[in-house]
DNA sequence: GGGCGTGTCAAACATCTGTTTGAAATAGGT
DNA sequence: ACCTATTTCAAACAGATGTTTGACACGCCC
């Protein structure tokens, strides 16, 4: 099975007649395969038995898996986001900003449901990465990345560069990403976990207040420090 | 690729002569591979090449490449849990005992080297979960699990069980597992990474304080609230 | 109706992966 | 040296997976 590198038959060009039927279902099983088992051990067949169409379709319409899988990023990219918006407003109260980040970062993880496909390709794509996770990266992670970082960083009151703004970030995303992540696990050492969307956000609600927590607490002594310095 | 369920030849007993050659070349390039890979990942073509033997050894030792994942987890345990252990010590100060685990657990997931390899093919089956995984949240994780909710239920002056404790816990874990299983994503968001083990004991100590910081706040905060009451 | 382009299909194909097989080599004991 | 058990080996096998192929169906235009 090789993921790049190999010349390809071009895909199909768009065409009016498509956008009807067949491309459609398939991304539409694809998105919730890629989201749910990865790119590795979602395969080709299964989709197509979800799209209800023949196993040559992938080929025809999108070349190969690999293409197909980049399309679902982009094909769901835009309803994620818009859905779970992760913003950061510099005229705007940092902590009720960091709350929100919170939410709409779980709940793209861990709801149910189309919208949060995006968010759950993404948390794969991060554990097992393919090829394709540079360009995930430099569209998508990185500048996200810098929108957590102001957010955390007017929070703990440090530069959104600094050593200390990019831990506490890592140390925010940990604690949300490991929720969807190790679920199997987390289900099996505290059973009877809950995953309504209710019960998500006050999972979200949790985490916030604990790194809200840990944030004041770290700005308090880096101006404890200054001070003393 | 069937994981689990056909019957399978029994694996050749264990024999004096065994130990000295092939099984344990097979299990030290399997505990390698299948620590960097994962199961599904790994081949025993390059565990084989890896251990400089015949493909069929596999098979001939440890009856398939299942068991041999299962002998991998066992065999590599006890390094893993002496080099890093995490215990609780009911008459021990808290804040210590919480830095301490978060140090040990988190060499556990990045040191380099051998005794490392246990911490990471957890932390490999918890995200790309295999039929074995009941066994070792069994053996290991749950045990491990009460351990640490008691470190931070010392911490946070809640019980064990209570849900305060098993939030944290989450939230805790969720910190250094994050660093681990998404290495790829950080080390391209954040370029220049480094993990020597001083590096890697800095990221422990800053979760540590991190943690810290907002038990303590939980803490306080749970105490105005059973006094207002 | 015919021609051309597009889309679908079943069967075949190519590759990879784990497993099996039977012969040969090796090890250990008498 | 001989016998028996164990171990190793190369080749073959079986199954899974993604891809290709060529025929056929369909739609549109002249």
């Amino acid at each position: 099975m090789k993921t790049a590198a190999k010349p390809r038959r071009r895909a199909a060009p768009r065409h009016p007649a498509h956008d009807a039927g067949t491309r459609d279902r398939i991304l539409e099983a694809a998105g919730e395969v890629f989201a749910a088992e990865g790119f590795r051990r979602a395969t080709v067949r299964e989709i197509c038995a979800r799209a209800k169409v023949n196993i040559a379709a992938i080929n025809y319409h999108f070349g190969d898996k690999y293409e197909l899988y980049r399309e679902v990023f982009s094909h769901f990219a835009r309803a994620g986001i818009e859905q779970y918006p992760v913003t950061f407003d510099p005229g705007g109260k940092p902590e009720p900003q960091l709350r929100a980040f919170c939410r709409n970062f779980t709940r793209r993880l861990l709801d149910p449901g189309r919208p949060a496909w995006h968010g759950r390709l993404i948390a794969r794509e991060m554990v097992e990465p393919t090829p394709l996770l540079d360009e995930i990266v430099k569209s998508f992670m990185r500048p996200q990345w810098e929108t957590i970082l102001r957010i955390v960083a007017a929070n703990v009151g440090a530069p959104p560069g600094s050593e200390l703004a990019r831990r506490c970030a890592t140390s925010l995303i940990g604690q949300m990403l490991f929720q969807h992540n190790c679920r199997a696990v987390i289900d099996r050492v505290q059973p009877g976990q809950e995953y309504t969307p209710e019960e998500n956000d006050r999972r979200a609600a949790f985490v916030a207040e604990f790194s809200l927590a840990a944030l004041r607490a770290l700005r308090g002594a880096a101006k404890r420090k200054a001070v003393a310095r």
